[in-house]
DNA sequence: GCAAGGTTGTTGAGCGTTCAACTGTTGCGA
DNA sequence: TCGCAACAGTTGAACGCTCAACAACCTTGC
């Protein structure tokens, strides 16, 4: 039988030093103040959130331009119940369409629609040129590559192994 | 007067060549895992959202332990209404609590209360551990001090002239 | 062939954010 | 000191997200 005669001590607080302080507010702030830029620029320029983009983006690289919900739910690392409510509205807003899958019966495929199409084409170039402005004009390409790396090694500790 | 002979051309789009891609994509990926993660730890654990901690950390951090509403606002990179929502809910849990300001007879001043640093010391180190786990403890000092730089340079592009 | 358990996707309630409109106050120039 | 623009903060409606619960379907092992 098991007899843990003193409860083990609860690892002391790992603290950040002032290095890794700044480092980490200066990112948190801004990240939030591009995703406030780029939520707002997508709003305004066509009249959907950030988050929405990316959904008709992900479906435009699909040769078919429509993916399984689940699939498109991963890439673009989003929750089920998130891209449901989320496709619901675009498929109102007549850009995607649900279709039933032809080899699971459970499935559901989204695909995107030529008015679909045709508002991501209108958008991206605002969408880009404001990535530019705010992000990527704001760094050498030094930094760019950094920035790549710092976020691959991030986005692989957190991402589920089967993501690609 | 003015004569515009001709409507100038409209600048063709600057799109991301496949660095910029790669980089830009990794880091949203990244940042929403990490910010989901955040949210889903400090929802748990503390029962806020990360935004809501971050008010009480300003606020601690204040010598009086309290703050001017529209200084609160500016500091957490927030928009007025969503901090003035924000206290409502925190003072409805009673962490905050709302003061008229002695100078300006406009202004409020959020106070955090004896429960709400009492709530915050106890919801510290999860939190701490959870930004050590996913973001510091994946990369090494260099790319710490490359992260501080990105972000500093990103953020000074984006925040008003007069943030601190 | 069937039961058990996993997968796929949806739903509704509750909460947080945005946006525009609003109140009350202050600062400033005529 | 009057008038007015700017400022500080709040409010409610609309919308997006989270969470838990759910229905439908597939898979596995027997």
């Amino acid at each position: 039988m098991c007899r843990v005669a003193y409860p083990r001590r609860v690892s002391a607080t790992r603290w950040l030093n002032a290095a890794e302080q700044e480092a980490w507010r200066a990112y948190l702030e801004a990240t939030l103040l591009l995703f406030d830029a780029f939520d707002r620029q997508l709003q305004q320029d066509a009249g959907m959130p950030h988050g929405y983009y990316e959904i008709l983006v992900r479906l435009s690289e699909s040769p078919s331009r429509s993916m399984r919900m689940s699939q498109l739910a991963t890439s673009t690392r989003s929750s089920r119940s998130r891209l449901s409510h989320a496709v619901t509205r675009l498929e109102e807003k007549g850009w995607v369409e649900r279709l039933d899958c032809a080899t699971d019966r459970r499935g559901q495929v989204a695909h995107l629609t030529d008015a679909g199409y045709a508002v991501l084409e209108q958008a991206a170039p605002g969408h880009v040129e404001a990535v530019r402005i705010h992000l990527i004009d704001k760094l050498t390409p030094e930094q760019i590559e950094q920035l790549r790396e710092i976020s691959t090694a991030v986005r692989d500790g957190l991402a589920p192994a089967d993501c690609p």
